[in-house]
RNA sequence: GCCCGAGUGGCGGAAUGGUAGACGCAGCGGAUUCAAAAUCCGCCGCCUUAACGGGUGUGCCGGUUCGAGUCCGGCCUCGGGUACCA
């Protein structure tokens, strides 16, 4: 019999338990209803962070919660398998990105493993194995039959050195993030997934989404970007041909008549058709290569071209415009061109004021205050204006209404028409890498572009394979690429880029419901387990896998795949914090920070000191962990030190859920002491009982008894409301309850049972032990949700403040039963309030029954 | 620039418009101990008071209310998202 708690001893013990049997492994069951928790799978990088832990904690708390109400739990694991660390793992180490992925899933499996989570493995899978990227192929193929995948020429950011398209978020300052190269804009012909067919309907949807945080659903909101406007052409004067008219998008047609000038993309048809003229050309070239990032764009001047070519107005024949090629115009907005209002856009207010083109008011403040020469007059479009060049609508109106008198306007004349726009742009997919799911058509000479036949599933990833040169594997493979045409069965050649590693995790919850099906989901299955009933993961993808995963879902439900009810995937959504850290630093010579470990670092009230020589160490603001500040605590160091249970409840005890938690020394010790102390008092009370009952036994047991029912139904809220942070406090106060009571053993085991309830959702292998220790039967985790007596939550007697002027004064004990009347009463007659009162009655008085006494002399 | 969110003790944080500071950390005092560790008990916003008490206090200014950390208006600061989006 141990002495002490001895977290290294009780978690394998109960881990082993729990696998032999076979608690977490999710089964139909029609006498319960399902629930479904999910948090969102790692990247396997072989190592897990204390981010992680967060993270699992909080799924598997709701996880384990929900098996004890009563509900037939799924929750799955599995990996994100592909991307580019592996890739760049094999350059590094000369080995198999495939042989790095599986050791690093191995790794973080075991370490899993020790943080004693309630996971179904059983339907464990990992993107990059082929019995999951198969039937991605399958679903790629259902959704290019459904014209939902097409392939275009598009403007991507090319690395030179590494000879990929990368990503936006991986071009940092116009140069790719590994090679350090200045990324070029190439044209190159890429698939696409055709997400902007669903702009409205998941921007509409996100009303529905009531159990998300508001913040990523206006996050997703402005991502997509509708806005109302005008479109309509421009007549030409002098334009090449095939160039009679230049539609623009207008969001703000009623300051039409304030436009002095045309401007269009450099990649715009016209500017394109005028590039025999070598200075335009040149023009054009230098826009392309423009820059992406936002400092740039912050920096960068407003330039122009002027074609020379004449645009007539479309309210005034004899009004005309000149055509300026615009490095601020873009063609992948609205139709790549604009007319330029330098009045009433800052803008174009900077360019017309570069180019000494004519500045034209149509409206002034309503108090008839011209807008300052030095910047453009932006009122909002709720705002009420005085319109001096009005195109429909009375002299003083509101934006809004000018802006629709306008399009009716237009509409009415026959010149323009109103139309919905869409910022979000269709989704790019191909990458020119190795590690990812290969696309799976065929170019064929005879026949072009050819989807694979459904039966030649999956198209593996050849093995044998080297990095030891930049660029795509793939491509240079002696073999790999050669087919036969699914068509015609002629020679043919495969498609060599591979999907972005969004798409695999797009739908990845939907494969769990049947992880071995040869088909993407069993609809039976798909049916029973979705949706995801709690989703649980970090606010960075907020918009990029929460808006793709949600049209991945409506494009599975359009394929068969999914049912109708599972278009919006996560019925609930929780963003957690992060985990960050002080930084400890030393400055060198040239006054530099250098960085040191926690664990390098001996950390007191005062101040901070360096193990190794006992010298001075500044302390930084805690952030989020990282390697570059060193400020990293390794989970599985804490999990040899204080256990699992303690790393977890600490985790979720200091902060909010959704806030960040900042990771102390001092805060992971208390945890422990707290467990401890739970441990100890199981260890005192044990399954014994005493004699003679102890002085005062019937009381004591009445209060303890009392603050149990109390604990059951404030945990029980906290959770629901995942408050854990005031769940783990009542759970002190519970304990501290345990520790004074004198109540006979009896009364203290059934109180320590139930905190040991409580607390299992947590610390899962601490309750267990509790449970054990004191007699409980069978498995804690297999042990039903306590439930408050309502009886017991109700107190006799309470103690209401009496307040003077809103001031407070006094308080008095009150029968709960006591109506208005007495509680006046005896308010009145108060010590507190008698000296205030002088004699005379009050001027008001305030009862508000079970809260508060307010006396207004 | 635009759009969100947040400002409460030494710190993390609690408070359906109703006793501001639950709970934890740190700190202080005590018990136990030969001593320490561990454990247990108590105190703990600021000013004032011998004490009882009184005053004051939730970023700043104003408002609504019997009563405001909470609601409204206007600022300030910090954090996040996003951007030549026409």
């Amino acid at each position: 019999m141990a002495t002490r708690y001895d977290p290294q001893q009780i978690e394998p013990k109960w881990q082993a338990k729990w696998h032999e049997s076979d608690l977490f492994c999710a089964k139909r069951d029609a006498s319960k209803p399902k629930y479904y928790v999910l948090e969102m799978f790692p990247y396997p990088s072989g190592k897990l962070h204390i981010g992680h832990v967060r993270n699992y904690s909080m799924g598997d708390l709701v996880a384990r919660y929900k098996a004890a109400q009563g509900y037939s739990v799924f929750h799955p694991m599995g990996w994100d398998a592909f991307g580019m660390p592996a890739e760049n793992a094999a350059m590094a180490n000369n080995t198999h990105p495939g042989t790095w992925t599986r050791h690093n899933i191995a790794q973080m499996k075991e370490q899993f493993a020790a943080l004693g989570l309630s996971l179904d493995w059983s339907r464990e899978l990992a993107t990059c194995e082929p019995e999951y990227y198969g039937q991605q192929q399958a679903l790629f193929l259902d959704m290019l039959a459904a014209g939902l995948a097409y392939r275009k020429s598009a403007q991507v950011n090319w690395d030179p050195v590494d000879m990929t398209v990368l990503a936006n978020e991986q071009v940092i300052d116009g140069r790719g993030w590994r090679s350090g190269e200045l990324v070029e804009r190439r044209e190159l012909t890429q698939w696409f997934f055709k997400i902007s067919d669903y702009s409205e309907e998941l921007l509409a949807a996100l009303d529905g989404l009531q159990n998300w945080p508001d913040k990523v659903r206006l996050m997703q909101k402005n991502w997509i970007g509708k806005s109302r406007g005008l479109k309509f052409g421009f007549e030409t004067v002098n334009a090449p041909a095939g160039f009679d008219s230049i539609e623009v998008y207008t969001t703000r047609p009623d300051t039409l008549m304030g436009a002095s000038f045309m401007a269009i993309a450099a990649d715009h048809p016209l500017a394109k058709a005028l590039e025999t003229d070598p200075a335009l050309a040149a023009f054009n070239a230098e826009c392309r290569r423009g820059g992406t990032s936002a400092a740039e764009i912050e920096t960068a001047e407003k330039r122009g071209y002027d074609t020379g070519i004449r645009v007539r107005h479309p309210l005034d024949p004899t009004w005309e415009l000149p055509v300026w090629v615009a490095n601020f115009v873009l063609m992948d907005y609205g139709t790549g061109a604009i007319f330029g209002v330098p009045a009433h856009d800052q803008r174009d207010f900077d360019f017309a004021h570069k180019y000494a083109l004519p500045i034209i008011s149509t409206f002034v403040a309503e108090a008839g205050v011209d807008a300052a020469p030095t910047e453009a007059f932006v009122p909002p479009k709720s705002e009420t204006v005085r319109f001096v060049r009005a195109i429909a609508g009375p002299e003083i109106q509101t934006g809004e209404a000018a802006i629709e008198a306008a399009i009716d306007r237009a509409e009415a004349e026959g010149w323009g028409r109103g139309v919905i726009n869409y910022r979000l742009r269709d989704w790019g997919i191909s990458r020119q890498r190795y590690w990812g799911c290969p696309i799976p058509v065929v170019h064929c000479d005879a026949c072009g572009v050819v989807p694979e036949k459904k039966e030649n599933l999956p198209i593996k990833l050849p093995e044998d394979v080297s990095f030891d040169t930049p660029g795509n594997p793939l491509d240079r493979h002696a073999t790999w690429r050669n087919c036969a045409c699914p068509k015609c069965g002629a020679p043919a050649r495969r498609e060599t880029d591979t999907m972005d590693t969004f798409v695999d995790s797009s739908w990845y919850y939907a494969r769990f419901t049947a992880p071995h099906a040869t088909t993407p989901t069993d609809p039976d299955e798909a049916a029973y387990w979705m949706n995801v009933d709690q989703y649980i993961g970090g606010v960075e993808h907020a918009i990029l896998h929460l808006l793709y995963s949600r049209f991945f879902a409506r494009a599975m439900v359009k394929c068969g795949h999914l049912p109708e009810s599972a278009t919006e995937p996560f019925n609930a959504l929780f963003n957690q914090g992060m985990v960050c850290h002080e930084t400890y630093y030393t400055e060198n010579a040239r006054g530099l920070p250098v960085w040191h470990a926690p664990d390098e670092v001996n950390r007191s009230a005062d101040g901070a000191t360096l193990k190794a020589d006992g010298s001075a160490v500044k302390i930084g603001p805690s952030v989020k962990m990282s390697k570059s500040k060193r400020n990293v605590i390794d989970p599985m160091e804490q999990i040899h030190l204080n256990g699992a249970d303690a790393a977890r409840w600490f985790v979720l005890s200091d902060s909010p859920p959704e806030r960040d938690v900042e990771w102390t020394a001092a805060g992971a010790e208390a945890a422990l002491k707290h467990l401890a102390r739970v441990w100890r008092f199981a260890d005192e009370i044990g399954t014994r009982s005493e004699q003679t009952a102890p002085p005062g036994a019937h009381d004591e047991a009445r209060s303890l008894t009392k603050a149990m029912h109390r604990a059951i139904a404030d945990v029980t809220d906290c959770f629901e409301g995942f408050a854990f942070n005031k769940a783990i406090a009542k759970m002190y106060e519970l304990t501290a309850q345990i520790g004074r009571s004198n109540a006979p053993l009896a009364d203290k085991r059934q109180a320590i049972q139930t905190l040991a309830q409580l607390m299992a959702p947590i610390t899962p292998h601490l309750a267990e032990e509790v449970w054990e220790m004191t007699g409980g039967a069978g498995l804690i985790a297999q042990a039903p949700w306590p439930k408050p007596d309502a009886a017991q939550l109700v107190d006799d007697e309470i103690t209401l403040p009496i307040q003077v002027n809103g001031k407070r004064r006094g308080e008095m004990q009150v029968p709960a039963t006591a109506d208005k009347a007495e509680i006046e009463a005896l308010a009145l007659a108060h010590p507190s309030v008698l000296p205030y009162l002088d004699g005379k009655p009050p001027k008001k008085l305030i009862v508000v029954p079970g809260r508060i006494v307010n006396v207004v002399v």
